[in-house]
DNA sequence: GTTAGGGTT
């Protein structure tokens, strides 16, 4: 601890805290700021008179530094020390430093918009510039104008964007604090390649051949380049490996891939080997692989956007940011002097790559987050005019505000209504909480928790269909529950009360393919969701899951919450083909997904009315997830939409 | 007749 760069720069910090309300902290890779600042703080005495709060984007963050910030002040974790996850509270009356993710301070501020417990809340890693930090940021600029008691807010960033928050903040003092990395020596090729795996290829044999001992990382975009490269690689490497070079282990390394896989880049590789990992960006952040020398870097990543014109998400590769690059970089001189070659020229980076990736709060659909603000009742709060780091477009807030309507979240001048307070208090998107509420008055409440919760995870449920996995499937494709036509809400539904049938066994999982990780977590939220409902519906005791299961059921009471909940997700069958149209403001031309087990009539066409989870433009525009609803149920939303005025909804 | 970057309440 000691020999963290920060420690030397304590008096200068805390000097400045003194003096100013927001400090802005530039703090590159291994300064310690993340764990330095609250001890600092707490030293100076702020834990006297409130909580020194540090927020993290990410969950393992704020559990693993909190117990390093515990064991190096001597207490013991969730005491002085403590911190605070969905699903998991650890902190108690004595807490003086608490970690917490940036989702559960919006949650917190939520019952205690003054967020009175704390004296100090430092933001960290704001330049990751996560939709919840941003929110954030705009929260804490009117909090310190406006709290009664005194409160000091630190922000840290990185070098490219300190200016900016600083400048938000009024111009509010900025440090920078050196990190603890080696240096890394960058190249650049001359051209941009025509396929970035081969280059990729060529560049890590070049390495190996040639360069010293220690591991290479390579940044790709996604799971499918990355099973084609670790291919190739061990391909190329066996056939080098006749003595002229050290061994290789070639080890993949992206989301999807199960715990165990991705725990084996922390193991150490046997004496005279290197390792290659080929990785996705969540080797950026969020994993850190010890050992790493040289970095390839891509110079893509792959980025979900939201078009709030057509309300349809992509998944796009796109250019790295100059923040994303310098990070990837960072990750080879961690142990000691590192290279990192650049798959692209150094007028591509200079010219061409933002200082900073593009906020989540501009690629989202924020129904959820102008619904949060809403709630939070702040004094004379225009949503439009919300003072964010970087606003959302007009037309994405509108998009918003027009969602939120047609699910009776606020009414025709733009207020929140009742139906929307309770909605707030649900962590979930605003369609599925709306669904909930309306589902308690049915009677099928029971049943819409599972479907909320089994979607509050649908990506990380149903296994991954890559080819590789494919062949390993040590059984042909078992018989889940169909959707009884339905569709795949249904579906969802239905696993679930399998699951429930045979126990929540872990087994049964893993026989029918779905990932245990994703369903433990289903239940979790199931869990969570049927308390809080609970408490809202005073008493309501339909939330077992296994209450509704009755033999042949057509459920109707639950088709038609989630027909009022989706009112803005909606679609229209075209009349004579297969194709829907969405009904929204501006109508598109959309199929349902082809992995949908929504059935066709006798006549092989699907039913008139949709609702759907999510569009997603892949090769052509999809409904992901959709549910088949009745026309009398839709008609009343359509009167709804008519009489729509956007331009009082502000 | 098909998609999977990373997070979070």
């Amino acid at each position: 601890m000691a020999n963290l760069p920060i420690v030397q720069f304590e008096k200068k910090i805390i000097e400045t805290v003194e003096q100013n309300p927001v400090v802005v902290i530039i703090g590159e890779t291994g300064s310690g700021k993340s764990t330095q600042l609250s001890q600092m703080l707490h030293r100076k005495g702020y834990t006297d008179s409130g909580i020194v709060a540090v927020t993290q984007p990410r969950r393992v963050a704020a559990v693993s530094v909190s117990r390093r910030v515990a064991q190096e002040l001597g207490v013991r974790l969730g005491e002085e020390v403590g911190y605070a996850i969905r699903f998991e509270d650890r902190t108690s009356e004595r807490t003086q430093i608490k970690y917490l993710t940036d989702g559960v301070l919006l949650r917190e501020s939520l019952s205690n918009p003054e967020l009175n417990q704390y004296s100090v809340i430092i933001l960290d890693e704001a330049h990751e510039r996560s939709l919840n930090t941003d929110i954030l940021l705009g929260l804490m600029k009117r909090l310190v104008g406006s709290r009664a008691s005194n409160l000091k807010v630190l922000i840290t960033s990185a070098t490219l964007d300190g200016e900016k928050v600083s400048k938000f903040f009024s111009d509010c003092p900025l440090l920078t604090v050196p990190g603890k990395l080696f240096p890394v020596e960058i190249f650049y090729s001359k051209e941009r390649p025509t396929s970035y795996v081969e280059s990729s290829l060529k560049t890590a044999l070049d390495i190996h051949v040639r360069e010293p001992e220690g591991d290479v990382l390579i940044f790709m975009t996604g799971q499918d380049d990355i099973e084609k490269l670790v291919l190739k690689l061990e391909d190329k490497v066996r056939s080098l490996e006749e003595g002229s070079c050290m061994d290789a282990i070639i080890l993949p390394l992206h989301g999807s891939l199960p715990p165990e896989m991705q725990v084996r880049v922390f193991s150490p590789p046997p004496p005279n080997c290197r390792r290659f990992i080929v990785a996705t960006n969540i080797a950026e952040t969020s994993l850190t692989v010890d050992g790493v020398v040289y970095v390839i870097d891509s110079g893509y990543v792959k980025q979900r956007q939201y078009n709030p014109a057509t309300g349809m998400y992509s998944l796009d590769v796109v250019q790295v940011s100059k923040v994303q690059a310098n990070q990837r970089a960072g990750r080879a001189g961690r142990t000691r002097p590192g290279k990192c070659y650049r798959l692209y020229p150094s007028r591509v980076y200079n010219d061409e790559f933002l200082d900073v990736t593009v906020p989540e709060i501009q690629r989202s659909s924020l129904a959820g987050t102008v619904l949060y603000l809403k709630s939070l009742d702040l004094p004379d709060i225009d949503i439009l005019k919300f003072d964010f780091l970087d606003p959302p477009s007009t037309e994405s807030l509108e998009d918003a505000l027009k969602q939120l309507y047609l699910i009776d979240a606020i009414d025709e001048n733009g207020s929140i209504t009742s139906v929307g307070r309770t909605m707030a208090e649900l962590p979930l998107e605003p369609s599925l909480s709306r669904t909930l509420i309306e589902a308690n008055e049915y009677g099928c409440l029971s049943q819409a928790l599972t479907v909320a919760a089994m979607l509050s995870a649908e990506t990380n449920l149903l296994p991954n269909r890559s080819k590789s996995n494919e062949k390993k499937r040590k059984h042909p494709p078992l018989d889940l529950p169909d959707g009884s036509g339905f569709g795949d809400h249904i579906q969802l539904l239905q696993i679930f009360e399998c699951w429930d049938e045979n126990d929540y066994d872990i087994g049964w999982c893993k026989y029918y393919d779905l990932q245990v990780r994703g369903m433990l977590f289903v239940k979790e939220v199931r869990k969570q969701l049927s308390q809080i409902m609970q408490k809202i519906a005073k008493g309501s005791s339909d939330v077992q899951a296994n209450q509704s299961r009755k033999g042949h059921q057509n459920y109707r009471n639950l088709r038609k919450a989630l027909c009022i909940g989706y009112a803005s997700q909606l679609a229209e069958r075209m009349r004579h083909h297969n194709g829907y149209r969405t009904l929204g403001f501006k109508s598109q031309l959309v199929q349902v997904h082809p992995s949908s087990v929504l059935q066709p009539d006798d006549d092989g066409l699907y039913g008139s009315y949709v609702v759907y989870h999510e569009l997603i433009s892949t090769s052509r525009p999809y409904m992901r997830n959709v549910c088949a609803v009745e026309r009398q149920w839709v008609m009343p939303i359509l009167d709804k939409l008519e009489k729509l005025n956007v331009s009082k909804l502000r």
